[in-house]
DNA sequence: AATGCATTTCATTTTTTCTTGAAATGAATG
DNA sequence: CATTCATTTCAAGAAAAAATGAAATGCATT
């Protein structure tokens, strides 16, 4: 009784269960996805590829992770626009298979070019506004601020050496 | 006419609008503090003390951001926390009056240590988890798997090392 | 070129996150 | 110690972000 409700079980969900070690490594990347800005279903899916060692249809992955049609493609997609997966071809297979790239600077290199970089030119285009505004202020203001402008530069400018750096470290 | 209308308007918004060098600080923090995962009111309210040459009252915040009671009360007490804004006794004064600590770095730290120093030591766990499965895998899987994982521990290694050294960079 | 599958797109729904404001709490003043 | 003003808390509402799934598109096969 017990075995055959088991096997029913199983039958129903296609034997579909994540094992132990692929709920590990999904909890992981959602985790860590999510820290620049990914939603859930992207970690689940990147997880997913992560540990398995062939390469998984689409479909394959909406049913593991319980997840849409329009979920798996979207986030599909977005990862691959990362670069953190790619898609193979099965030959005789007719639907895309898909592999996650193990690159995990990826992540973090699209994060600091697409996210940080862009906001810190901004960010310096701000201060150079700021600036031109300064000569409006009373002069005890204007001295106060100048002094905070300047310490905001003085931010951005060592947050921009820094990433260089960073950039090195990660590649390599 | 046209400038009795002006006039009205002011009184009725008590001279309240923002001026365009805060508009500047206050949209530039919005957005890196959105990065840290800050709300918007959080950002807003850093932004006005930032340039603000001296200390700002709860409802002063509150009339110029134009932002409720409630949002400017856990805002400050967020800030508070992060060390980001400090409180500052007026003499004479009932309500408290706050001032930005300029040290931006401060973002920079908390977000570290509270956010991904403890994704890193939960993603170690989670590696020694996954390692204990690995012998119950086929051994072709197992190899396979066994790999990545190790990629997995290198790669968190590597951020490791890095976090002290971009926070002694950071600090000084 | 028609059919059948695989994928993308996008309007809608659901979920999550943020904000609001009224009530509770606290703290200073008379 | 009662009153008034300042701040916090939190349930409810609003806004933003993510997920869903049906329809549209694309593409290989017959």
């Amino acid at each position: 009784m017990i075995d055959s409700a088991t096997i029913e079980e199983q039958r129903a969900s296609k034997n579909n269960e994540l094992s132990e070690l692929e709920v590990e490594a999904i909890e992981m990347f959602i985790n860590f996805l999510k820290l620049i800005g990914l939603p859930k279903s992207v970690g689940e899916i990147y997880g997913l590829l992560f540990v398995s060692p062939r390469p998984l249809a689409m479909d394959t992955i909406m049913e593991r992770l319980d997840i849409s049609l329009g979920a798996a493609s979207q986030g599909l997609k977005l990862l691959r626009n990362l670069g953190a997966v790619k898609a193979v071809y099965s030959p005789g297979e007719r639907r895309d298979h898909f592999v996650a790239d193990l690159e995990l600077s990826k992540f973090a290199t699209v994060f600091i070019k697409e996210e940080l970089k862009p906001r810190m030119e901004r960010g310096l285009e701000r201060i150079k506004r700021m600036e031109e505004i300064l000569p409006t202020l009373s002069p005890a203001d204007r001295k106060v601020t100048a002094a905070r402008i300047e310490r905001l530069r003085h931010w951005l400018d060592k947050g921009q050496k820094m990433l260089p750096w960073i950039m090195k470290f990660l590649l390599r």
